[in-house]
DNA sequence: TCATTAACACGGG
DNA sequence: CCCGTGTTAATGA
């Protein structure tokens, strides 16, 4: 069941041991929307691989500030877990379910294992570091280069992609704070973008034209 | 100049 | 009535 699932939602090569020890070690869990998958400060002793779904990455600021780092979906594996595994530390950034999905847990313990034994796992590991790591570039980036306008802007886009509807439900609050701002800065914003034509305005409601 | 905070009115559910 | 939205005024970086 699980080896099927991971076959279909990774297009990778991997191992036919491997994926049997997937099978074995692995456990298929469901998760809803808003749900707090791994909270600040929790020790990590698995690591969640995608199987459908959105999670996202959320940086906790030390006097409640937060920060969207990224979105994670299918073919996504949530290395920062991994990391902290890998140093007995405690995670530093919060993961919460944007949308319902499905994920299987592998043990830290298996993948350690797995690193030297299968050439296709620490290929996948490896990979999927790098994409984190080009991924945390470009937040940086948008965050030094961009202004408000264009923060927004990008978090619109890169929202709307991942919704079939091309469209962001939630509300201007819920945008201010994943991008630690205030609401007026993000109603006035969008406000612009719908006068610019880039978008229409409902409640609880952005459609990005 | 642009963000933040506080405050208020409007309107739909 | 409550919540999300649109806007303004004062203050600060």
């Amino acid at each position: 069941m699980i080896r099927e699932r991971i076959q279909l939602a990774y297009p990778e090569y991997f191992e036919e041991n491997l994926l049997q020890e997937m099978e074995q070690f692995g456990s298929l869990q469901k998760f809803t929307a808003g749900d707090l998958l791994i909270d600040v400060n929790m020790l990590i002793q698995a690591m969640p691989i995608i199987l459908n779904g959105i999670i996202k990455i959320i940086r906790d600021d030390a006097n409640d500030g937060e920060l969207l780092l990224y979105f994670l979906q299918q073919g996504d594996a949530c290395l920062m877990s991994y990391m902290s595994s890998q140093h007995d530390t405690y995670s530093d950034t919060r993961t919460v379910a944007e949308t319902d999905g499905e994920f299987v847990m592998l043990p830290v313990s298996m993948m350690d294992e797995w690193l030297g034994k299968y050439p296709s796992w620490r290929k996948f590991v490896l990979s999927s570091y790098n994409k984190r790591l080009d991924e945390m570039l470009s937040v940086i980036d948008n965050l030094a280069f961009n202004d408000m306008n264009g923060r927004l802007k990008n978090y619109l886009i890169e929202v709307a992609a991942l919704h079939p509807q091309k469209s962001i439900t939630k509300t201007h609050q819920e945008i201010a704070t994943e991008m630690n701002t205030s609401r007026v800065v993000i109603s006035r914003i969008l406000k612009i973008l719908e006068k610019e034509n880039f978008l229409v305005l409902n409640r609880n409601y952005i459609k990005l034209l």
